[in-house]
DNA sequence: GCAAAAGTGTTGTCCTTACACCCATGC
DNA sequence: GCATGGGTGTAAGGACAACACTTTTGC
């Protein structure tokens, strides 16, 4: 490795008062929008209101607010889901940062876009403010703000993760048939599957419990219910599996 | 489904200056910071500098700097490679934003970090404030603020993503050798991979384009350069691979 | 008994892995 | 001629994809 002259750090240059420093940045304000997902009558929604902007009069926009001082970016998405849904202990990933400086009309804000999954039976919805409802994800056309853009990109992220991390789960039940799991596969990724291959699939994995109860109250030979193992699943990185371009 | 009363948006609620509304939001400084990969001497690089703050004297530091107004996330981060290392057109991913309150000594800095892929040899670094160099990310221990975590998930994220996408090829000059680029897999992702197996996998992916050239100076039998053929992968999103948990 | 979905195995193909020998060049 | 890495093929095993019939329940 070779020697290159460089201009080196001297102690007189070092900046001792930080504060200082960070005060002289530009500051901006610096918002979270939770993209929701639930499963509902084998179609994926999101859980979202509408814009109280007169701007956006009518149009959806997600779940967000202004992340406080000294909180944490995380902690702020859980605080939303928990002010909008009462629930905590639910999946939240943090997904991408949205800055374009004029994605907001009132000036430039910029968001952290985190994904959550939750199981929609799993608690009704306690606060209606502003038309708080699940919308379906295929019906989702034009919304306030940048946030069809935010939508996109984490259900094309929650496409490539479902396929890599048993998240789907989440939007579940505790107890599912094997059809329900497949519906909701097929209704994220917009493909169909063949039920056998399916089934064994999951059956190789071994990551399913039988709960040895039955479906009830539907109008055919009834399925089994089985639940996730959560605990068998304790993360098993992949290593090298090929180049998949 | 079931209609529940909700509170609906009424027309004289709807926020009509926008502007007044995120005035009244908190504000935080912004900043990006880039994590640059380099491949040499069969070993990752990222290109850093030591830190200017008299609280992290002599420790390595990202190369960040704070947004503009009215400059895109992207923008920032390119703004940065190039004053840094006088290019452009490289290689550039959003990874993550970091938002600890503490994470900055001098008061609540949020920073997105950025991964660059490219390759060392293309240019001779030109500045050299701050003892900006290469370092050698197995070598690489404590580091200024948060930054040692955000070079563990970016380097996360490389692994992931060269395994699934052709990223490889911007850390390499433009013509390499199957050895060379074999090389780099096995620095990337910290293991030995079968040789043959290697050329195989690659040349059935058909994207490797024979310059008809030889290395030189090498003080064994020479091997075959090779281009990566930019234009033929246009991109083919994988399908259903199955659930690699 | 009919509709609707549950449940179940086999086969062919492809991909991945493991593995060993000769070749070209510099010294 | 020796050291170093270049270059090549094959066989076995595992994963995936395609495909059809019988069973159970509600009505």
């Amino acid at each position: 490795m070779k020697k290159i002259p460089v201009k080196a750090v001297h102690p007189e240059q070092l900046i001792q008062d930080a504060v200082q420093l960070v005060r002289s940045y530009p500051k901006v304000p610096l918002t979270v929008d939770c993209v929701i997902f639930g499963f509902e009558e084998n179609k994926l929604k999101i859980l979202l209101i509408k814009s109280d902007l007169a701007l956006y009069k009518g149009k959806y926009s997600l779940l967000g607010d202004f992340v406080r001082d000294n909180e944490e970016l995380d902690a702020a998405a859980y605080r939303i889901l928990k002010e909008r849904t009462g629930m905590d202990n639910v999946f939240l990933d943090q997904v991408k940062a949205f800055g374009s400086p004029a994605r907001h009309p009132g000036g430039r804000v910029i968001t952290i876009a985190y994904c959550s999954l939750l199981n929609i039976q799993h608690h009704a919805l306690k606060i209606h403010d502003n038309e708080l409802n699940w919308v379906s994800l295929a019906s989702l056309k034009e919304m306030a703000f940048d946030h069809k853009e935010i939508v996109d990109v984490c259900y094309q992220w929650l496409q490539k993760r479902i396929q890599e991390h048993p998240l789907g789960f989440n939007l579940l039940p505790e107890k599912f048939s094997l059809r329900e799991l497949q519906n909701l596969y097929e209704a994220i990724l917009g493909i169909t599957l063949d039920r056998r291959n399916f089934r064994k699939k999951f059956a190789s994995m071994d990551l399913l419990i039988d709960t040895n109860e039955m479906e009830q109250d539907v109008s055919h030979r009834p399925g089994k219910l089985y639940k996730f193992n959560f605990e068998k699943y304790e993360k098993s990185k992949r290593k090298w599996v090929g180049i998949d371009f």
